[in-house]
RNA sequence: CGCGGGGUGGAGCAGUCAGGAAGCUCGUCGGGCUCAUAACCCGAAGGUCGCAGGUUCAAAUCCUGCCCCCGCAACCA
């Protein structure tokens, strides 16, 4: 019995550049859809882009382009991305098409109609040069801007206005019934105690954006970004056409968002569909963010990671498995470049490629070839084949919520099942005895665990799957349908045909190296790694430094590399002792200000007592050294903070 | 009282909703094997489950209080 699966990603904002967050939510979909397809259901999955809207036009303005040219441009990065990526996705919308906005156009004919839109005033604090409203949680303090810091204006505009405030019940209502409607289980409460809270009527127009979908007869009005983007999903199943897609699809809904976005997929959007009468999405799932090497991602940083890039040094399908293996779905998760290599040594090529390459190897050596028939089995077989079947099993469950990383485990273990029966049936001494009937059962069933695991991985891994597929001889393994997911007894006697392994091992030393190298190139050096434990600012303000000028410089006897200074403090004058006579001339130091650690414990230094250290800057090698000075005049005896 | 996530063997995490012998991956150590990508298989060491109380026959799990970390106001999934 084949079900209908309607997945989506969120429409990406054309404003940004893909990074890894774009990637992991549309990974996520393909795989889940992938999955679908394998399983013999029917699936639809869409992704797109989000063209409108302020951010847009300001900085296409910027560019000296329009609106449309730069959507048109930058589209084209995420269009290549899902290409580079293996994304199969069914359709891609963009929200500046006819297609989406005829309807968008049409739903809000509809929904002023029945008054479920109506018109309003709109007041809030504005900033006029930034022109957008500013809401309060964002505001600087004393009501400014976040951007320009600039202070902000109370503004009243004409506004169409959604009736929200009259769905949350109903809402409540429909979420109270259906607890698997919003997952993970954490936004599903919290979802229901905002709803709890009551909610507000939104204004969904603006007239001081023209950058958007034109409010029907009355355009003076364009449809605010977010009730338009929404849209999206109905739009491109040709909503509200009478045979359109959207009627075999909807509401088998499986909107995976970002957990930043829920409120706009748990809230306004279902609030909108039972505006319409169509019945809200079966399932919305918001998963976690990712940190980067242990921080927040940013351009700041400058550690934004490119998804082309990884895809480039590890390949397409090592990228997707280590997104959706290394941390839950739903959860927050770091990504490490590092873990990725290590886990495509450990899981990738120890795991499964070697359990390929051995196998093969043994067929070639003894089977000349061909995958060899079930000659004489024994009780360990049996029980490999059980749990080849509660693997798939247990997959499915896992995949049914969105468990990919479990699902992913459970998979694997068949892997490690795999190699251990290898071990435990010692098929190279089962060759030696020429115990032939054994020997070939024994490869049989090691084919058997391969073709299962082709197909349950080709979701995640499609190329490597494929691979498989083709090195163990055998075709249409993808498309045979779940009952020989687990066993198929006529690969007897295909051709295999052995290539190069699945994943080459990583070796961490030159990867150590050539990451190095790399980030070298991008501007950013290695890590010293000589950091200091994190002190707090009460820990800073102990020390106490200071300007101090320096008043006179001697060579200390019997030392190489000392001078004996006296600084002047303004409220004293003291004597310290430096060892910068290899980097600096008496003259050149001679009336320089510089800055004086004071509260230093005195030190002897050939017996001349030092009150206090200045700071300096020295290079890696040693060989420079650059004295803290001032950057513009101040008398000395001032406190550094 | 802003909101949220988290604190579990060396590292990273699961387990907490529905209480019942502390689990997984990596790493370390020892052993096995030598078909294989120095890969595979087995075993061991290592944990007061942030702290303090409480409920219970029984608490990582429920309750109360506290401490600490990290996100959210910015390119953002």
């Amino acid at each position: 019995m084949s079900e209908t699966f309607y997945i989506t990603t969120p429409i990406y904002y054309v404003n940004d550049v893909p990074h890894i967050g774009h990637a992991y939510t549309t990974v996520a979909a393909d795989v889940l859809a992938r999955y679908h397809a394998l399983r013999g259901d029917r699936s639809y999955f869409l992704t797109g882009t989000d063209e409108h809207g302020q951010k847009i036009m300001r900085s296409a303005e910027a560019k000296g382009m329009t609106a449309q040219e730069l959507a048109d441009k930058t589209v084209v990065n995420f269009q290549e991305l899902w290409k580079v990526l293996g994304i199969r996705n069914d359709d891609f919308i963009r929200t500046t098409e006819k297609r989406h906005e005829k309807v968008v156009q049409a739903i809000f004919s509809k929904l002023l109609e029945q008054g479920d839109i109506y018109k309003g005033t709109y007041e809030g604090l504005y900033c006029v040069p930034c022109e957008t409203y500013v809401p309060e949680a964002q505001m600087g303090e004393g009501q400014t801007c976040p951007d320009c810091g600039r202070k902000l204006e109370k503004m009243t505009e004409e506004s169409y206005f959604f009736r929200l405030s009259k769905y949350a019940e109903p809402l409540l209502e429909y979420y109270e019934k259906n607890p698997g409607a919003i997952l993970p289980r954490g936004r599903y409460n919290e979802i229901l105690s905002f709803l709890r809270g009551g909610l507000m009527d939104q204004s969904i127009s603006r007239t001081t954006i023209r950058w958007g979908v034109p409010v029907p007869g009355d355009d003076r009005h364009v449809v605010y970004v977010w009730f338009d983007a929404l849209i999206n999903y109905l739009s491109a199943l040709d909503y509200p056409e009478e045979g359109g897609k959207w009627q075999t699809f909807w509401p088998e809904v499986r909107h995976l968002v970002g957990k930043d976005i829920i409120r706009f997929h748990c809230v306004i959007w279902p609030a909108m569909l039972l505006a319409l009468g169509v019945n809200p999405p079966v399932r919305v799932f918001a998963h976690g963010w990712w940190t980067v090497e242990g921080e927040k991602m940013s351009k700041s940083k400058g550690n934004v990671v490119d998804p082309f890039e990884m895809v480039d040094l590890y390949g397409a399908d090592a990228f997707r498995y280590f997104l959706l293996r290394e941390v839950p779905f739903g959860v927050d998760g770091d990504f490490s470049e590092k873990a990725l290599a290590q886990r495509i040594n450990s899981d990738l090529a120890n795991d499964i490629g070697n359990l390929l390459n051995r196998t093969l190897q043994m067929i070639e050596k003894n089977c000349e070839g061909k995958i060899p028939p079930v000659d004489q089995e024994e009780p360990l077989d049996g029980e490999l084949r059980n749990f080849m079947k509660d693997t798939v099993a247990a997959l499915d469950e896992h995949m049914e919520l969105f468990a990919f990383d479990e699902a992913l485990k459970d998979l694997w273990s068949l892997v490690r099942r795999g190699n251990k029966y290898i071990d435990e049936t010692m098929p190279w001494k089962l060759g030696k005895e020429g115990n032939l009937p054994r020997l070939n059962t024994v490869l049989h069933n090691l084919c058997q665990v391969l073709r299962t695991a082709a197909i349950l991985v080709s979701p995640f891994m499609p190329e490597t799957a494929r691979k498989m597929e083709e090195q163990l001889g055998l075709s249409g393994i993808f498309e045979a349908g779940k009952e020989t997911f687990c066993w198929d007894e006529s690969i007897v006697g295909a051709s295999i045909d052995k290539k190069e392994v699945l994943f080459p091992r990583i070796d961490l030393k030159i990867w150590e190296e050539e990451k190095a190298a790399r980030d070298a190139k991008k501007g950013l050096l290695p890590d010293p790694g000589d950091h200091e434990e994190e002190i707090s600012i009460e820990d800073f303000r102990k020390i106490e430094l200071r300007t101090a000028k320096i008043l006179q410089v001697e060579v200390v006897q019997k030392a190489d590399r000392l001078y004996k200074l006296l600084v002047d403090l303004g409220y004293e004058r003291r004597t310290i002792v430096s060892s910068i006579r290899e980097f600096f001339t008496p003259e050149e130091l001679q009336g320089k200000t510089i800055i004086l650690v004071c509260n230093l414990k005195p030190a002897k230094f050939r017996g001349i007592e030092s009150h206090g250290m200045l700071c300096a800057a020295e290079s890696e090698d040693g060989k420079i050294l650059s004295l803290l000075t001032l950057d513009r005049d101040l008398p000395p005896g001032m406190r550094v903070h």
